[in-house]
DNA sequence: GAAGCACGGTTCGTATACAATCATACCAGG
DNA sequence: CCTGGTATGATTGTATACGAACCGTGCTTC
């Protein structure tokens, strides 16, 4: 049986939206109270909390009744779910969550190196205070979640701190981006949740809250090369995981670590 | 109670599409001839050649007709380009094409800024025969556009070599971030697109064809290098073009409301 | 003349209905 | 027992129906 609560409070929303029509980036907080808003939200949580399995197929009408509601927002829900890479469709024979290889979590790496150091230095730059707490928050929920061995938590925790540096940087496309990217290495592991031990988490946190530190002492410099390390440490605990059989890491962090011209 | 038989045995199907569900960067080769699909494909044409202008609603059943479908596989489409930042909801009151500022394009510039030159120096590395070809013919295609004035197909002619570049360093989730970003952009760009003259696409072209010889001699220094630069020299068109001042250009609903559709 | 209100038309958000297709079970024949 | 065909149920892809919200218009009222 399947939790599921279609408890969405769909009545706290208000709209300050009509005067600039702004890209999807930037209204992600006040997003309209819609079925298909709730029904994304909540199948691809079921997804990621591990509730739904990769290879597993997603019934539209089953989803539809779940959550109370009929197949039209479902199917938009998961169109975009689609288009993100959770969930893979075969024609005429419905949709199921997305088994990612090793091959592609090593692509999702290379793109992430491409990307988080430079997210690192600029959040050292920019994080307000606010942004700050949310980051400390999240570290702060990562380590309760792994000292209960609460996996799934644990990797939502590190969304939450990815997803914290990136907002922190200033640059939401590109945050938008990384957090997209982590959400399928998460999908992916979870496959692995049974091998995954408290120390890995344990120092997975440390990693985390030495680039906060760096963060908060607003040093760019050693944001972005913690950002590294823990990248690359990543690596080493996936290849650990997942098993290191020709693991050819075929880019040179270091091309990445230089600063993006501006 | 939910029955999700997941027990399917995925090796007895001889289709490789069942064997493993990949994710969609993999798929888009052989995409499902739905509806959705197409009118997905059409809408977003549609908008980056400048048929639907940003700031113009886009009303669900003219769209529908002018396809000759329904709605449903129209609203789908939608949701996809919602999410990718080509229109924008306002709740019920309907979709608009984006009116992005030119904060946005600064902020996707730095996003490409970051991922450009990496996937530069790869493809100078893995590219194949046919991707250079794919590549110089994109080149081609954006000399005679030029040539001939037409802004739109030498936007395209753009995203084709940006792709190609990407397409060739072996990392699809790059690549298809890059893609999108352009897209971003060149819809910004064609609001612009009466004080694009031919010297500006000249020179842009000039550029790509300096990074691709770079890739065809196999120098990724130089390919890096190269798209450094022609990313700085994007940079300085963009603001010859849309000026230094800070323009803001905050529109109410009421200046949107142009003629719906084309 | 300006402000407020009612009303109708338009469009969205959602639900439901229908047809094509796929999977499975069953049956007949070898 | 195995193979092949067929019927039946299940599920998707698409179309249509319906209620609710919003905008504009015209009237009323001050």
């Amino acid at each position: 049986m399947i939790v599921y609560e279609p408890c969405f409070d769909l009545t706290c929303y208000q709209f300050s939206v009509y005067t600039m029509l702004t890209p999807i980036d930037q209204l992600t907080l006040e997003k309209a109270p819609t079925f298909r808003e709730a029904a994304y939200h909540a199948i691809k949580q079921a997804i990621l909390d591990g509730l739904l399995e990769p290879g597993q197929p997603l019934v539209e009408e089953r989803l539809a009744e779940m959550l109370q509601i009929s197949r039209t927002p479902v199917r938009e829900a998961l169109a975009i779910l689609e288009h993100e890479g959770l969930i893979a469709p075969v024609y005429r024979r419905g949709l199921f969550v997305c088994k990612l290889t090793r091959e592609h979590v090593i692509e999702l790496f290379t793109a992430n190196e491409a990307v988080e150091p430079f997210l690192a230095r600029r959040a050292a730059h920019y994080a307000s205070p606010e942004q700050l707490a949310a980051i400390e928050s999240a570290i702060r929920d990562g380590e309760a979640c792994a000292e209960r061995n609460d996996i799934a938590g644990f990797l939502r925790a590190g969304r939450l701190f990815h997803a914290g540096v990136g907002r922190a940087a200033g640059n939401l496309t590109l945050a938008r981006f990384v957090e997209r990217n982590e959400e399928r290495v998460d999908l992916f592991l979870m496959g692995y949740r049974k091998a995954v031990d408290v120390e890995m988490m344990r120092t997975s946190n440390r990693e985390h809250r030495a680039i906060y530190r760096a963060i908060v002492q607003r040093d760019p410099d050693a944001a972005a090369r913690l950002s590294i390390y823990h990248l690359q440490s990543v690596r080493e605990r996936f290849a650990a995981l997942v098993g290191d059989d020709d693991q050819d890491t075929v880019l040179s962090l270091n091309e990445q670590a230089k600063e993006p011209i501006a």
